[in-house]
DNA sequence: CATGAATGAGACTTCATTCAT
DNA sequence: TATGAATGAAGTCTCATTCAT
């Protein structure tokens, strides 16, 4: 019966070019979390398939080398990174200390505290070996999270709320302690428990290090408190 | 002709030279260097040999295998570091800020600012593939400095100088931006010049970072400045 | 032209040819050959691989060390070995001495003419090397064989055909020549001809030996001869 | 005082000329050792001088290369094999019987039971990596041996004491137990006790064997019993 | 599209041999 | 003569990549 193979055919279509869609995306994952967790040379083209759920061949079909496969990895993640941010920034109305809370609360939720941080760790172990990684990498992430809080720093400044001080300076120390401690999350902190610094508290941590921060940065700093 | 007999007797270098004593330093800087160039494993046992001026041999001759030199790598770079740190500590004399603000400059002169900084890059890079090596980097370099900053913020809180904070996320916060300056400089600043956050001054981000600290840490923050 | 096309696809064999069926098998003889040729030690992985007909990675597709190729040649060679002596000794019907001149032929036909006789010349020479097949090869070869003649022997102490002697040694007296004789023939034999103990011809030594031992085992020794 | 100096290094030399004398003999006896124990491959070059307590140059300073210490191994130990047995033949008066019987114990307490027997066991694992030691050790020591069992043989038929029989294949009869024996012992016999044919006590091997073979051989084997 | 058997360049490591001392 | 540091060819094994099915 022609009419029932076709009409099977054309319900199971769907499926596979649904699978075909996700494919990439179930790959880039497994991808990241492997990369994260071994780093690039020592994950194998083959782990990151299984984890996948495909074989060795479909991973090439996808991507014509690990390589590729890494910075498709760093591509997609960056993407995502740099949405969080500025989004957060546009519609701000409030103190600038709120603000400054405020993206510092929401990057530890959307990022610091999800695998994507792991992005991070990966690309400062590899760039040196993928030297055409860092140029981007600059300017989609590194940059725009300057300027994120560079701007946030000039607001208040601008508003007579902070002290003027070196905006770049103040912007790496502002985002440091954060990202140091998601680096160290996921190196140090996927051994035994309490090793290294990974049994700081991150909620305690954010906390007292807007409050060092505001109150070093504020004209006023009397009344500040950061709003966690 | 005697005189072009010794003149090209002295230009050839001897190939084979014996030098048991000094062997070892030369295959760890050699290594040092290789490895924060470019990790831990894209840098071939070979190339280290080569580097120090030795065959691939001769390397096995003073490490039984790639991973112990790593493991020798850090360790001969570390002991110093310790030691360093706690004598500044000990024999202070002075305010608690001014103790603080002497410890940063000290480390960014004494590793920071030297290729040693780069081993805290591979460890971070690498100590997942490493499990014996986490335990041993904690307890000799991370713990340490964790106790050296605590111990300096507790006496600036015994005497008064200080808001009484919690000890160990102050500690993070006062660290973070200095050694994750150091990781930049050694994975993207590598690269182009001024790519990514290589174009901090590291004296001015010490200067601000202090200047940010102090204040938020000090009761009275009015006439407090770091001394640079 | 497509005859042209058509004979020149036939006589160009496929160079990836997928077989995973049988490459254990092609690995295993061709592995056989060479350990006893070479011996283990001089007998390099790729030379197997080559002599099988596959690349060198594929080897390692089916055994992941030379060392379990080596058992697997093994065991392949001698779960045949011990079933075959243990069905002869099982069904026989007539006499002891019969049994024995029987069970002597059988061994030359199915394993010393063959070259799994080599085996044990490999294992003599490299089993202090694998402490761990000691105890197997002892397990699954030298016990059994052990026992076979040992109840060969017995049977004919318990029905008045043979004197009772130490049955240990009367087994071994009985396999020795013969696997000596393998043995020499794996080593000095495969060098000029004639040399060594070579020129013995291995029926005449079965014949002569059962001669001798058969008339040493009997009670009555007048009519008995060894049927060849 | 030069006569002072001049006396001490007369009283020396003659420690050191006779250590350079028996520096050969060292080497050759831990090279037999190793050899046997672990094989030729197997055994570095190294273990061999550290054995007979030289550095790893001074074995090259004696034997030109690996191989070549290794024939001189197997020629050096020829020599008293040889002489051992033809001693033996020539100067017997006595039945036949009582000589092969003469000719095994005797073999036994010199070669079989001594680390010598181990010879054996390396030559003919070697045989085929060194083709020209196949030739030498045939003529030395197979040849030889051969002719003297079968001398031993002829004798006895001559006297009317044994029956006409082959005598190749009687020689390899009479000798393979024994020999058999000792290559066990050297290879499983090395490893846990009761492993392989090792638990078998030679005294009674030889008795037994001996008395199933004479009584073999002999025309009328009533009242013959071997001399133990 | 998907698979996984097959490939082979390349990495680590060993060790026979050399040679400056 | 004796040493042992140094060498580098060679071997085992891995794994990114290809391709017949």
């Amino acid at each position: 019966m022609p009419s029932a193979y076709a009409s099977s055919s054309a319900a199971a279509a769907p499926l596979r070019q649904r699978r075909k869609e996700t494919r990439p995306q179930e790959l880039l994952e497994a991808a990241l979390r492997l990369f994260v967790e071994k780093g690039f040379a020592a994950t194998r083209a083959e782990e990151v398939a299984r984890a996948a759920g495909v074989s060795k061949g479909t991973l090439y079909l996808y991507y014509p080398s690990k390589e590729e496969l890494f910075k498709a990895v760093v591509r997609q993640n960056l993407t995502s990174l740099i949405a969080e941010g500025l989004e957060v920034l546009a519609q701000f109305e409030g103190s600038s200390s709120d603000l400054l809370a405020t993206l510092m609360n929401t990057w530890w939720d959307r990022v610091g505290n999800t695998p994507a941080a792991g992005i991070h760790k990966i690309v400062l172990s590899e760039v040196r070996n993928f030297p055409e990684l860092a140029a981007f990498y600059t300017a989609e992430v590194i940059e725009p999270a300057n300027r994120l809080f560079t701007s946030a720093v000039q607001r208040g400044v601008d508003s007579g709320e902070f002290r003027p001080m070196p905006l770049n300076a103040v912007a790496h120390t502002l985002m440091a302690p954060m990202i140091f401690l998601a680096l160290h999350r996921h190196s140090f902190g996927a051994c035994q428990p309490a090793c290294g610094s990974a049994d700081i508290d991150p909620l305690v941590l954010i906390h007292t290090h807007l409050d060092l921060a505001l109150r070093g940065l504020q004209v006023r700093p009397s009344g500040a408190r950061p709003a966690t």
